[in-house]
DNA sequence: CGAAAAGTAGACCGTTTTAGTCGGGTATTG
DNA sequence: CAATACCCGACTAAAACGGTCTACTTTTCG
């Protein structure tokens, strides 16, 4: 099971937002040269962000985007399904006529699945995100020590 | 987030094997037309699953394909992993070096994400789809009302 | 022994998706 | 009116996906 860079894109985004979007619009420009997206291409993600009702965006100078939400309204589901990414591990995209016409044997087990991804990405908001990031701080060494730590026990 | 059709067809024949494994090996044809997965391409599949030890192979007529574990032994993650579609939500494959040679923002995110995945995948063995396969009968009304009704309720 | 049944191996290939780029807009502000 | 910033659609190289095809080897049965 694959993420896309788009989706993790448009989290890292939305996030940067939240962290930076208190003093009004965040411009494109800003968040790609702290967050190392290539310009060009956040645009397009915005764009999905904007027509899926997630942030709004402020034109001319000293525009930027700003979140259409509080940080609580705002989960890690929406936003990747905004930019297409939503979670879906049927084949049949949910019809259930996965195999000439009827349900496959495995429909019910693929059908749980998305359930539960998309329940969890459903719990975490940009307000959860927030918090974290403001814990143990971003990139700094305590973080990765303990990122290391958990990847070392969840054999990742 | 997607799942392909290798991993998809890796676990319908798994179960394939456990359901109508007990009469001795089972051949490619005979899962390939149970299940509507092209024949060549199930080859291949099966190959990965024998070099991950998750299946042994019987060479020869009557030979065919065999489960090298009981079935509360082999889990969906096993399968999974064993065909190359194991969860991997992270960019950088868990290394933490996602932005610049540190982690980035959301790593601790898409790190905690996988495990979840993996951990419900790891829940699911064959027995319990075994079972549940036997409960609801595949391809019935019964399951499909189901389905469609969870479909609806999480708008998937 | 020889034919047929089955697995083994890997090169190959068309299509779709991904991950962007590019070029030209349009609104807003100073 | 010029600079800033969003807006939008077309385009593209590379990778992944979902297979197919060919040419083996091993084993059983008559």
């Amino acid at each position: 099971m694959r993420l896309t860079t788009k989706g993790r894109y448009a989290v890292t985004a939305m996030l940067d937002l939240a962290l930076h979007g208190e003093a009004g619009p965040v411009s494109v420009v800003d968040v790609c040269e702290r967050q190392g997206i290539p310009g060009a291409y956040l645009e397009q993600i915005f764009a999905r962000l904007r027509r899926a009702g997630c942030i709004d965006s402020v034109r001319g100078p000293g525009g930027g985007y700003v979140l259409s939400q509080s940080l609580e309204q705002i989960s890690i589901s929406d936003i990747l399904v905004a930019v297409g990414e939503g979670v879906d591990a049927t084949r049949c995209h949910g019809a259930a006529d996965c195999q000439d016409g009827t349900q496959c044997m495995t429909h019910d087990l693929w059908s749980e699945l998305s359930d539960q991804i998309d329940g969890f990405l459903r719990r975490i908001t940009l307000a959860s995100l927030v918090r974290r990031v403001g814990a143990t701080g971003s990139g700094n060494h305590r973080a990765r020590e303990r990122v290391a730590e958990l990847i070392h026990a969840t054999n990742l």
